[in-house]
RNA sequence: GGCGCGGUACCCAAGUGGUAAGGGAGAGGUCUGCAAAACCUUUAUGCGUGGGUUCGAUUCCCACCCGCGCCUCCA
């Protein structure tokens, strides 16, 4: 059974879902006002391997991610670029699951637009109000009332018993009753988004969609509610109230937020000049699966820095595990099998799920990878390993790569991807044209087959002790990105 | 100021009241016609500083120093 960090209880607890072999969960997904930067994604691909572990351990999902595609932002940017708001968040959201791509993020169950449950949303409010918590003001926006919510602060251990209302009010909140009272419903603006609707016309504030349509598809309890730490205070907080003074039910038993990124050691910002988007660490030339790997390293109960130093070092890391499974599938082996690799295999996927079940502590599983790896590593130079040995060590790979989703290699086309926008956005720099016609170039080159022909004139030339021929042919191959290895037995190849 | 988190080798980073996982880098080696790649071995008498508790602390307690986050839009 998982353990999980608990914002709610401030402990890590045994997971139980309310529901025997299911889950419902929610996280909070992108407002969709500018490209995903890489603090965006440390915790969406923390939701990510969550998802991943809690269906490896046998639980149904059922989860639901919101993408925010009306707010402050996106009407100011839209206005600024004169288009209209859903044409603006529209790309930027198609930006948002292009990257989800790009970093092999599962799609959850359910996807949803906020501006598609508007009225949902109004109708919320509207019950809200009928209870007494929601009031309207004179230019026609929504608040929710915080004096009415005594639990209020649980989420975010903030003490608001003590706050006098009317003593701290800010003159120019001159529409609240109290300066704590969050908007639920906004008035309309000339030239802002705005929708009609039974509780009158305007658009909803931020916090109002998460209730809304967590409750929508997930109901008034649900298992997990999932999101960055930066969350907790004042959106997860607001959530709280909207959904439990309506219900008068728990909204989720568990609450889980992921911890920040840092950029080396400093909190990401414009102004520091350390902030990156995806799109930016693949034009730099880092692979996706350099950036999942790093981002996927610490576990989401710890701060993560992320270095350059570090992507390289991911880089490598990844390097190693799929060189390790080109090994064990291309390597001649006798027949036969032995127990103790069955062993090995078996404990290393004991350990990851250990790992796993603890809290997502990633880092041990990799460790667990990574000592199966050495230890089979040295048993294949000893020449113990069999080919009966293959099936249960791919099996723990695979296990691993449920998870983490590093192994396949189809990073190039990735970076093409990248660069092809780059390209169309007109943002691509000189050097980053030349790489992209070097990937052009290679994709075209080459086929399998005729990168097994050459392989085969190497291996004459060098039998002929023709080298001068034989290295001809390894730098023609190097030139269409084919990367060839020396084995014992031998020649292994891979594509760049 | 309030609340919370962290300081572990050159870098990233787990972890535990009983003597420091893993990865990267460096060094050495195996393999190779050479090279690359791959693989192996190796690298912290010590876990911010000073006290305390204990048979024993990196792990618990106290103080201090440093870094970070939230308290306002923010993953």
């Amino acid at each position: 059974m998982m353990r999980l960090s608990n914002t709610l209880s401030g402990k890590t607890e045994e997971f139980r879902p309310r529901e025997a072999g299911r889950v419902g969960m929610y996280s909070c997904g992108p407002t969709v006002y500018d490209y995903g930067h890489i603090g965006n994604f440390r915790t969406f691909v923390f939701v990510d391997l969550l998802r991943r572990a809690l269906r490896q351990s046998g639980l149904k999902l059922n989860h639901v991610m919101n993408i925010t595609d009306v707010d402050d932002k996106i009407i100011r940017n839209a206005t600024a670029n004169n288009i209209s708001v859903r044409d603006y968040a529209a790309k930027y959201e198609q930006a948002f699951l292009e990257d989800m791509k790009i970093l092999n993020l599962e799609q959850p169950e359910h996807v949803v637009r906020a501006t598609d449950h508007i009225h949902g949303m109004a109708k919320f409010i509207a019950g809200l109000a009928e209870k007494g918590f929601a009031y309207k003001t004179e230019d026609g926006s929504y608040y929710f009332r915080i004096v009415k919510d005594p639990d209020y602060g649980k989420l975010s251990k903030k003490d608001f018993a003590g706050m006098e209302d009317g003593a701290r009010v800010d003159v120019d909140e001159y529409e609240k009753d109290s300066a704590r009272d969050f908007a639920l419903w906004k008035a309309p603006k000339p030239g802002e988004a705005q929708w009609e609707t039974e509780i009158g016309p305007g658009r909803p504030g931020w916090h109002i969609e998460c209730s809304a349509m967590s409750r929508e598809f997930l109901g008034d309890t649900f298992d997990i509610h999932l999101g960055g730490e930066d969350l907790i205070f004042p959106h997860h907080e607001n959530e709280i109230a909207q959904s439990e003074s309506l219900t008068g039910k728990t909204m989720a038993n568990y609450w889980v937020h992921c911890r920040f990124l840092l950029v080396e050691g400093e909190k990401m910002s414009k102004s520091l000049g350390n902030f990156y988007t995806l799109r930016d660490l693949l034009l730099k030339g880092h692979k996706a699966s350099s950036i999942r790997y790093l981002l996927a390293s610490v576990p989401y109960s710890r701060q993560l820095n992320f270095t350059f130093d570090g992507l390289k070092q991911a880089a490598q890391s990844v390097e190693r595990l799929r060189n390790f499974k080109l090994r064990i599938e291309t390597a001649k082996l006798a027949d036969g099998s032995t127990e103790k690799f069955a062993q090995l295999a078996q404990q290393t996927e004991s350990k990851m799920r250990a790992a796993f079940d603890d809290d997502m502590n990633t880092s041990v599983a990799l460790a667990a990878i990574f000592d199966m790896v050495r230890e089979a590593n040295s048993a294949a130079d000893a020449g113990e390993l069999r080919k009966g040995d293959v099936a249960p060590l791919l099996s723990a790979l695979q296990k691993f790569d449920e998870i983490f989703d590093v192994l396949r290699d189809n990073d190039a086309e990735k970076s093409r991807f990248a660069l092809e926008w780059a390209k169309s956005a007109g943002k691509l720099a000189a050097e980053q044209q030349a790489e992209l016609e070097r990937f052009a170039a290679q994709s075209a080159a080459l086929s399998d087959a005729q990168i097994e022909e050459l392989i085969a004139a190497r291996n004459a030339a060098k039998k002929a002790r023709d080298f001068g021929r034989s290295d001809a042919i390894r730098n023609q191959l190097a030139d269409a990105g084919v990367i060839l290895e020396d084995t014992k037995d031998g020649v292994r190849w891979k594509r760049k």
